[in-house]
DNA sequence: CCTTGTTATTGCAAATACTGAATGATATTC
DNA sequence: GAATATCATTCAGTATTTGCAATAACAAGG
């Protein structure tokens, strides 16, 4: 049986780097072993955990018996392995009572996924580095599935320069276009643009107000997306802070009309921007 | 301006000892502190943290600075407070995609939810403590916003003897009347039944293989719950992990037919006991 | 503008959590 | 069934984090 590697990865870069300049490393210890629980599709083991995480065994056995006691981690006394446990659902809970964006897009994300036939996402946007789903609004056949598909996207994570909502970003973020190729070069798409390409398309979206993927990132699908500010009274000309993704397969949305779906998208995203109390 | 005190509580008690007895006290400072925020209706600053937990400031700064640089906190440089971040939801997804029990309890959920019209809960049990909801559908008119009721349920924790769902855990945990009777004096109901009502109740509980809560928890409501085991070959006789169920007004579940709905919730957790890898 | 209260942040000494090797426990192989 | 390999766990010394106090930023009020 190949076992693959899973990837380890801390927030932003190497989980050695963050222990060491933390003051408090053993939660960014912990942090690392649920990050890896989460990826993982089995339980887990001690030692698979330690290796894979570069963590002295005995280390790792204190980080997970001190998480299993704040029930973020269960423990299998007989087979000894251990996997995420259901404290996290409480506090995803927890912030999705108090998240404006995901509650007030919400009813906007519900029509538009009804009204075009699509899947309609709500993200976050965290710099240059990666977008998180916490909204999602399932459409088509299996509405009846609806509920849990949300439950199964939201909290996806995504680079942020991938697809439409990536040309967004570079298009209204303020970076460099080192930095934007930098980042640009580390993404997989199923039929990459030349960065040259990309670039006009992300100057595009600068002046039409939404991205645009026409299979890119997945062939045969569309993706729209169409920046959020959120209102910091200071600097409204900063940085968006979330967005609105419509995703369908190209040849649907041809049918179903993509440009009055882009129309309402941009008017979607413009009526939530300056909604969201700073 | 009152300000209600937060009560503070570990997932198993006293921060203070949690910290003492772990080998890694930084985690359950940590895991404290991110309850803390799932709590809060608000983001909070560095001392009102550390006077709620009874935490040294400085020491709290250096949690909250990890949990930040963990993206599982979110710091507004403005304001100086601290809230919950979307990285929770990462770590809840993570949870979502492996657990059988949600996955496989949504089918049913959902079914039974719209041919009776109550709203149905999969709920995982942790011991005579707590429960907490890990599946949810919602019925009737709002079946559009199904998707996100789910969300902001589906985490929701409960003490483990509230309810039907409590008269299940009493009558299949194995658990001594002493230890009972102490637990259940921790309850509050909003009709309470005498402890000698209760477990009269229970005792029914255990023959007919179903629990029943009609108005004690909510005035008004019925609540139905059904056990599910997770197959241990070794020891199918245990306690169960899971339960199912229905919460509907009591005027229209008579009117829906309440038998039927009884034996369905039975049939359908019967389906899923035995089902559920150990 | 200075005072006064609050809050966030740093420095230093001491307690203690982390490391690495040794021990037990368990599964696997011959 | 004994031997072996792998894993989980314990233990003791040391490098580190914690706790307290002092300092620095900040807001409110006189």
């Amino acid at each position: 049986m190949i076992k693959h590697k899973l990837v380890a990865s801390t927030a932003d870069g190497d989980l050695a780097r963050a222990v060491k300049e933390s003051k408090a490393p053993a939660i960014s210890r912990a942090a690392a072993v649920l990050r890896l629980l989460g990826r993982s599709d089995v339980p887990l083991g001690l030692q698979p955990i330690s290796r894979e995480l570069g963590l002295v065994p005995s280390t790792c056995l204190y980080v997970l018996r001190a998480l299993a006691a704040e029930e973020l981690v269960s423990f299998d006394p007989d087979t000894k392995r251990y996997a995420l446990a259901a404290g996290v659902l409480t506090l995803a809970r927890g912030w999705l009572r108090r998240d404006e964006f995901s509650s007030m897009a919400q009813p906007p994300l519900d029509r538009l996924a009804q009204e075009f036939g699509v899947t309609m996402l709500g993200v976050e946007i965290f710099g240059i580095d990666h977008i998180i789903a916490v909204a999602v609004s399932q459409a088509g056949a299996n509405q009846r599935m609806g509920g849990f598909q949300l439950a199964t996207q939201v909290g996806s994570r995504f680079p942020a320069l991938i697809s439409a909502t990536g040309r967004c970003i570079a298009a209204f973020g303020g970076y460099g276009e080192a930095q934007l190729e930098a980042k640009f070069n580390t993404l997989r798409w199923e039929d990459p643009p030349s960065f040259a390409e990309w670039i006009a398309q992300v100057d595009h979206t600068r002046l039409a107000g939404f991205g645009i993927d026409e299979g890119n990132y997945i062939a045969g699908v569309t993706v729209l997306a169409a920046p959020v500010w959120k209102a910091s009274p200071a600097r409204l000309g900063g940085k968006p802070s979330h967005a609105l993704v419509a995703i369908g397969l190209t040849a649907a949305l041809q049918r179903a009309g993509l440009p009055d779906l882009q129309a309402a998208l941009v008017a979607a995203a413009r009526g939530m921007t300056g909604q969201l109390g700073g």
